[in-house]
DNA sequence: ACCGAAGTGATGGGCTACTCTCGTTTTTGA
DNA sequence: TCAAAAACGAGAGTAGCCCATCACTTCGGT
């Protein structure tokens, strides 16, 4: 009854899928066949399914691993600054500009429900001590909440089309709401904290 | 050389076919088949394809129609307000309210590539002159421009999950940032004022 | 060295977007 | 009112892709 770990090979095989995808996917965009991601990978299209269960499992798992490797560190490079509002302007900055910079790749995230805040907050963690320093400093409003960090860069990269450049002046105006203010912001919404997706 | 109109009956079944999409979509999503809103149109599936070309077409136009009947009046709602200010918060959040409740149609306009910034300035110009006074009642920061409005909704509405509520919360933060800073906002990405969709 | 887990490539079914054709209906304008 | 023009409907047909399955091979841990 221990869990069997999957074979060595195996685990290769699902990374070669998943490096391909990455790199696929932000070429070409959400357009291209399960098909040419295994070619690309040199791996049968049956292992992917094998592994992956649907076309929407290799996406969800792609950008995971690319928001695991890319932007995660962003977060954790930012825990140690001395100015932890600055630090918090640019870990966002830098997320939203390498996720901009795989366009295609996030549009097949979207399109696959795998770019959600939800998502995108198990992976800024990191920031919560970052942001409670600035919200001590005075330096950002003291309602906020990590998830909100999460939500800001779904937001800002919610307009940027095909081809833009980083959305910077949405983001700027997104990182001024962040300032201390007299309202408070209302609850969110009543999400139930289970994880929806995979 | 004198411009043909199409003939009446023609219009009639645009018509049908916009109203039958917007409605279908609406609560069936992004999912459903063409000949499924033919079928609910009462209009054989040719006619669509002669009308709107393909499948985006369809959904383009299902998208800005509902835009122009629903979205649109309320901006024009706001321009009479005293407060105008207020009102600039209010037809925000009633336009993301709208918005969020035709959540179906909403995913399938994002997917055919028919929610921009773009055509949500084009339907927001009416709140033009409410910025303006906003702004000259020093109620919101001089920076701004309708385009930004547009963006906020269309920002607002990236964070909402299907079967989500409006996402207030979010709303309330991009509407806080409306308040005047000493900060400029970065000029908007070097756009070509083309409009580039149908 | 063995045996089960994992991979392979091929095959096929099912679904959907889209095209074409042609006989039929509706509109238009004189 | 009537004939030409325009639009329509229905169905068949094409093509591409997702996904499942199968019979067989390869690989890896014990």
């Amino acid at each position: 009854m221990h869990e069997q770990r999957p074979r060595a090979d195996a685990l290769r095989n699902a990374d070669k899928i998943v490096r391909a995808a990455i790199a696929v996917l932000r070429e070409r965009g959400p357009e291209v066949s399960l098909e040419e991601i295994a070619r690309q990978a040199g791996i049968g299209s049956a292992t992917v399914y094998r592994r992956f269960g649907d076309r929407d499992g290799v996406i969800r798992a792609a950008f995971q691993t690319y928001f695991a490797e890319e932007v995660e560190p962003l977060a954790l490079a930012a825990r140690d600054a001395a100015d932890a509002g600055g630090a918090l302007a640019e870990a966002l900055t830098a997320a939203v500009d390498t996720l901009a910079a795989h366009a295609g790749l996030l549009k097949a995230a979207r399109q696959s429900g795998a770019f959600t805040v939800d998502i995108a907050e198990r992976f800024m963690g990191p920031l919560g001590a970052v942001l409670t320093r600035a919200q001590e400093a005075g330096q950002v409003r003291a309602d906020l909440r990590v998830r909100d960090l999460a939500a800001i860069i779904v937001m800002a990269l919610a307009t940027a089309h095909s081809g833009d450049p980083a959305p910077r002046r949405y983001l700027a105006l997104l990182l001024s709401s962040l300032r201390p203010s007299d309202d408070l912001l209302p609850e969110p919404s009543g999400h139930p904290l289970l994880k929806p997706g995979a």
